[in-house]
DNA sequence: AACGGGTACCTCGTCAATCTAGGTACCAAC
DNA sequence: GTTGGTACCTAGATTGACGAGGTACCCGTT
């Protein structure tokens, strides 16, 4: 049984995982979403409406390029890299993340 | 060095937070506040413009139920105690909370 | 007497981010 | 010719956290 995750949880985590999935290299964002998706066996739902402004967002603040190219099937696609700056970023999330979790984790294991 | 923690990371897990807290017994809104920033270390602030209407909320929605009574050293305070509805909910926020700390380590160890 | 600081509650307005639901466009398969 | 997949985008609604403010009482210090 898959658990349904509501999408506030996702909230301040999506900007991580695009960072992460950029990070293997370049990728467009209907790739980035289906990566995500299947690296997780779909326990997360990465929807259109919050990625195409995530990642507008991200490249408004230096964290990734965008360039239009072609898609091994010929479609039109959006590949975004990585910068130097959203490798740092990247880090920074990340160890932002692990401290939550880590915090999070010290109260539900309380007893 | 403590890392600071976003606010937007504590989206959706503010009331887990603080279904655990009162799952060890009723404690007024300050009380649960200090009780999560001492067992985290810090490195969790709650906020008071967060937490109050958290409680509300979560108050309205059936999970705690609250009454006025009378701190130890003779302030006037509003205690909270989980109502079944709340237990129940508290344990389905925290499956969703592991079932999403798996998907994304998943993705962040991937190499 | 005045002040700062701790306890304890609350609310208003702002901000940021996700999601739903729509839309465009092309192509392949049935 | 209609469905379904790939691939992009946006507008509006909703949600929730937060900063800044306020009230009230008490204690200890200046």
């Amino acid at each position: 049984m898959v658990i349904p995750i509501r999408g506030d949880l996702l909230q301040g985590t999506l900007d991580l995982l695009v960072l992460k999935t950029l990070n293997w290299g370049p990728r467009h964002g209907y790739g980035i979403a289906r990566w995500l998706e299947d690296t997780t066996g779909d326990a997360l739902h990465i929807a259109e409406g919050s990625l195409y402004p995530a990642l507008y967002r991200m490249q408004q603040r230096g964290w990734i390029d965008a360039e239009w190219g072609v898609s091994e099937i010929g479609k039109r696609i959006k590949v975004y890299t990585l910068t130097d700056e959203g490798r740092a970023q990247l880090k920074n999330e990340f160890a932002q993340w692990s401290s939550f979790v880590n915090a999070v984790s010290r109260v539900m294991a309380t007893s």
